[in-house]
RNA sequence: GGGAGCAUAGCUCAGCUGGUUCAGAGCAUCUGCCUUACAAGCAGAGGGUCCGCGGUUCGAAACCGUGUGCUCCCACCA
């Protein structure tokens, strides 16, 4: 059958990829191997892949595939996140369109809703990583709303608060006004703004100096004036001395409220003088609680002004912010206006502005569980991969670590098991029968109905004992798949929630298992567009994955997006490198069409097949090896992107554009058993070696090169190259056959001599042997049509360097070669060069504290190559005296 | 305000233990080739103050200090 001129992906993946998948080599059971887990960062259940997954995913492909061809029983579990907070808020968008109102309905119903949606959607995710090749045990999915793992949330809310570490309390929170939820800190995102700050005039009451009747403040949140309790000014500041004990109102209500004096006021910033609004700042709070202040909230959790706001109520924020602004104004209070840059909090997910509100709350104490989690990273018990850049991060958070504002007020997630009785009295329990129980043991006697505290928890809150649960550690803690499974090996994720998730599971870690949660954390790096912004939705920027895989491939897209991410820094992606992967499947492609074509017409010519080329065979058997170790090295190091280049480089170059070549039959010829052999084994271990990366093309490729018996599929075969060392003495022989063949294509070029023109060659070496090996291939790849060795210049010819080698170009015709000039010109730069080089080699040996204070092996070193240049110099000018006489 | 990282070819980046892997790779550019696997290809070439300054050293792209410029993280200055 003839093959296609082009690879052509849409043909074979999708099959390759259910051939895989209903062969069961995804599916992974403990038996008597090495494990190697790795669990996904679970998206979000109603997500798409975006490119930062597609990078996440298809690094730990790579990771698990390459596990797997190296003998380890391998397991990717693959799964979900219920992203309670995004979910809900598409879920409400959702009915609202519907013309639905969450507010009206019950919670049973609107969880429904939610769960008909996950229904719908939140299988796309699954679909997505299927096409991107990606080879995760499916019958191990995870959601982490299912039974099982709901239960374990809870139960490790439990056994946190009956060890004391999970507290409800009063504190100042984040306030979501958009999603109307208490926020942890992590999810709070600050970002530069441009604010006006406004100076706005509050009247004393009996001023000292009665013309003087007013006191300045300035704030940037004029809608909080309402809420004012207190105006605080330095104990030193000289400007304000005689307010002591003094009293102000504020504007528009009138409320009297004290001036304090307390040094946290910065005397720099604006007046000197601060406006105090307990109930929407946190440090207004906490001067509020020093100097016992009332705290008056005039704010609702939807954001608008409440009842405190008097005739603002309802307005939204920023709405009654201009009102007031206006009114101030009008009343000639409004003293003047200051455009400044502040830092402003947005809800991460909601893109609300925050506003800080006390709330009662649930709270997980944090300081007891970052030690170990600590311990892990500093003491290398986890090995965070790059480094340097996170490892500091890591430590300040967890060095100056607070509390863990747990609980949402949403319904979407596991609803937090407290129960609560008519007067506020609560147990925390499992399930309603065991709160009951407890209830009657903690108040005897008392018999009030319990009602379910109606929140639900944070996200990470269950994501965090993930690689925990997706093993069912927590719900059946003796069960073989998590004695086997746990510890995991590598944990690769986004550096961005290297806080949110990765901190908080090494804790869980050990904080139920007594056990780190994996061995390795690879971060990689935010990808960005071409020109370095985030991608995202708003700016249009991002690709679509899927329209991606459907243009280029799904190996070209992960070759695509691997080659241009250099491990933990950003990446810049370009499509244009997808089509760089597109062109290497085509290269690949091709050398199968003519490893193929070598394979159908077969050597005639009787047993004695003697490869002609062994020389060839041998060298990249050799450079096989060399590149095999230098693969290991790179994934030992996480270099993942660095391994991808070296077998490229070793694919395209060295098998085909060398090796190929020269081996390549003259066009009558057919290639001996031995060297066809040699060679479809070669591409067998190339396809092997790429196989983690490319795994369809290299499947299809692995098939197409001969016929394959049932089970003899490519993504199960578990010989990767041997790693011994190569032959140095064959590299290096191979990359002077290389610079030979390249030394006589330039003297070509430079001398217009065309490719096909033949010629004769001429070598003057002390290595003849060495030659000798590679005579066949340096003839045929030099269009010559014999080698001669010889002991002086070869006159009336093209002379060359190789190393420190002389070559001769000669002719084969009385027409004789184009005058040599030009090339003696060349030469002569040549020389130049050397003689400078050597002068540098000459002054270090001539220089006595290098030779007193360096390494004996260096010293040697110079001395090898004063004499190789030396050498050198000798032969180019035999060579140019043979020239001269005929320019 | 505190901390971290980065600066090497036009672009994106390697360069690990200071010295023959030392100034590299890919992409882009230029030149020549429709050579019987591949023109989506082949062959060849050009391209650099290794950010500036100072120091350590026999020797620095690399180590130290410092300046400059980007990027990121953390932090409650209205």
């Amino acid at each position: 059958m003839a093959l296609s001129i082009h690879y052509q992906p849409e043909k074979t993946e999708q099959q390759w990829y259910s051939h895989w998948k209903s062969s069961g080599y995804f599916r992974s059971v403990p038996d008597e191997r090495v494990p190697y887990a790795i669990v996904i960062p679970p998206p979000n259940v109603t997500g798409v892949l975006h490119m930062g997954h597609t990078l996440n995913e298809t690094v730990q492909d790579v990771l698990i595939r390459r596990a797997r061809m190296n003998g380890f029983n391998a397991c990717w579990v693959p799964g979900s996140d219920h992203a309670s907070i995004a979910t809900e808020a598409r879920v409400v968008a959702m009915l609202k369109e519907k013309g639905l109102d969450k507010s009206s309905m019950t919670r049973e119903q609107f969880l429904s809703h939610a769960y008909e949606w996950r229904e719908k959607y939140g299988n796309i995710i699954y679909s997505q990583i299927e096409r991107l090749g990606c080879s995760c045990d499916w019958d191990r999915v995870n959601f982490t709303m299912d039974d099982h793992y709901y239960q374990a949330v809870i139960r490790t809310f439990v056994k946190l608060y009956e060890k004391d570490l999970i507290y409800r309390g009063a504190r100042m929170i984040h306030w979501d006004p958009s999603a109307k939820t208490a926020l942890s800190d992590e999810e709070v995102e600050y970002r530069e703004v441009h604010s006006v700050l406004y100076y706005v005039r509050y009247r004393l009451e009996d001023p000292p100096d009665p013309s003087q009747p007013w006191i300045t403040i300035a704030t940037t949140r004029p809608e909080t004036i309402l809420g004012d309790t207190a105006i605080a000014v330095h104990p030193q500041d000289h400007r304000y001395q005689d307010l002591e004990g003094r009293y102000a109102q504020v504007p528009l209500i009138g409320r009297r409220i004290p001036i304090l004096f307390d040094p946290y006021v910065d005397r720099e910033f604006g007046t000197g003088c601060l406006k105090i609004t307990p109930a929407h700042d946190l440090n207004d709070y906490n001067l509020g609680l020093k100097h016992h202040l009332p705290v008056v909230d005039v704010l609702n959790p939807d954001g608008t002004m409440s009842e405190a706001a008097g005739r603002y109520v309802g307005e939204d924020r920023f709405q009654a912010r201009r009102k007031i602004v206006d009114d101030l104004n009008s009343l000639g209070l409004l003293v003047r206006k200051e455009e400044i840059q502040n830092k402003l909090g947005y809800s991460q997910r909601t893109e609300a502005v925050v506003e800080p509100r006390i709330s009662t709350q649930w709270f997980l104490r944090m300081q007891e569980m970052a030690g170990p989690a600590l311990d892990a990273v500093m003491l290398g018990d986890i090995r965070i991969h790059p480094s340097d850049r996170f490892i500091n991060a890591y430590k300040n958070w967890l060095v100056d670590i607070q509390d863990w504002c747990l609980s949402r007020q949403l319904w979407w997630g596991q609803q937090i098991p407290a129960w609560f009785d008519a007067s506020g009295n609560f147990v925390v329990a499992e399930d309603e029968e065991a709160a009951r129980q407890s209830y009657r043991k903690k108040f005897p006697g008392s018999d009030s109905p319990l009602t379910r505290d109606p929140d639900v928890l944070d996200t990470w809150f269950s994501s965090w004992i993930w690689p925990i649960e997706v093993f069912r550690g927590i719900t059946e803690p003796a069960n073989p798949d998590f004695a086997y499974y746990y510890p995991t090996q590598v944990l690769v994720t986004g550096h961005d929630i290297i806080f949110f998730w990765v901190a908080r599971m090494i804790m869980a870690g050990f904080e139920f298992e007594n056990q780190k949660p994996f061995s390795d954390v690879y971060f990689t790096g935010m990808v960005r567009d071409k020109q370095g912004r985030k991608m995202s939705k708003s700016l249009g920027n991002s690709p679509d994955l899927l329209d991606l895989i459907s243009r280029f491939g799904a190996d070209s897209v992960r070759f695509g997006i691997l080659i241009s991410s250099p491990a933990g820094n950003d990446l810049l992606f370009d499509e244009d490198s997808c089509n760089q992967g597109r062109l290497f499947c085509n290269k690949m492609w091709n050398a199968l069409k003519l490893l193929r074509k070598w394979g159908d017409s077969p050597f005639e010519g009787g047993n004695e097949a003697i490869p002609k080329d062994l020389f060839a065979v041998l060298w990249f058997e050799a450079r096989l090896r060399e590149a095999s170790l230098q693969v290991q090295t790179q994934f030992d190091g996480f270099r993942i992107s660095e391994a991808l280049k070296t077998l490229y480089r070793l694919i395209w170059d060295d098998f085909c554009s060398w090796y190929l070549e020269w081996i390549k039959p003259a066009r009558d010829q057919s290639m001996d058993a031995y060297t066809l052999e040699a060679v479809f084994g070669h591409f067998e271990s190339l396809l092997q070696l790429l196989h983690p990366f490319m795994p369809f093309l290299t499947e299809e490729l692995y098939h197409q090169l001969r016929p394959r018996g049932m089970g003899d599929d490519l993504m199960v075969r578990q010989s990767l190259p041997g790693l011994t060392e190569p032959d140095r003495d064959l590299l290096e022989e191979g990359e002077l056959a290389k610079s030979f063949i390249t030394a006589v294509r330039d003297a070509r070029k430079n001398n217009g001599i065309p490719a096909r023109e033949e010629i004769r060659l001429g070598v003057m070496t002390s290595r003849r042997e060495v030659y000798q090996r590679m005579s066949s291939v340096l003839i045929r790849q030099c269009g010559s049509i014999s080698l001669e060795f010889t002991a002086k210049p070869v006159p009336d010819s093209i002379p060359f360097l190789c190393g420190k080698d002389n070559g001769f170009l000669i002719a084969t015709t009385e027409k004789g070669l184009p005058d040599p000039g030009q090339q003696a010109e060349k030469l002569r730069k040549e020389l130049q060069y050397l003689r400078g080089f050597l002068e540098t080699v000459d002054q270090k040996l001539s220089n006595p504290l290098f030779l007193e204070k360096a390494r004996p092996d260096l010293i040697a070193r110079e001395r090898q190559k004063k004499s190789d240049t030396e050498e050198k110099i000798r032969s180019l000018n035999e060579s140019l005296k043979h020239i001269q006489p005929s320019t």
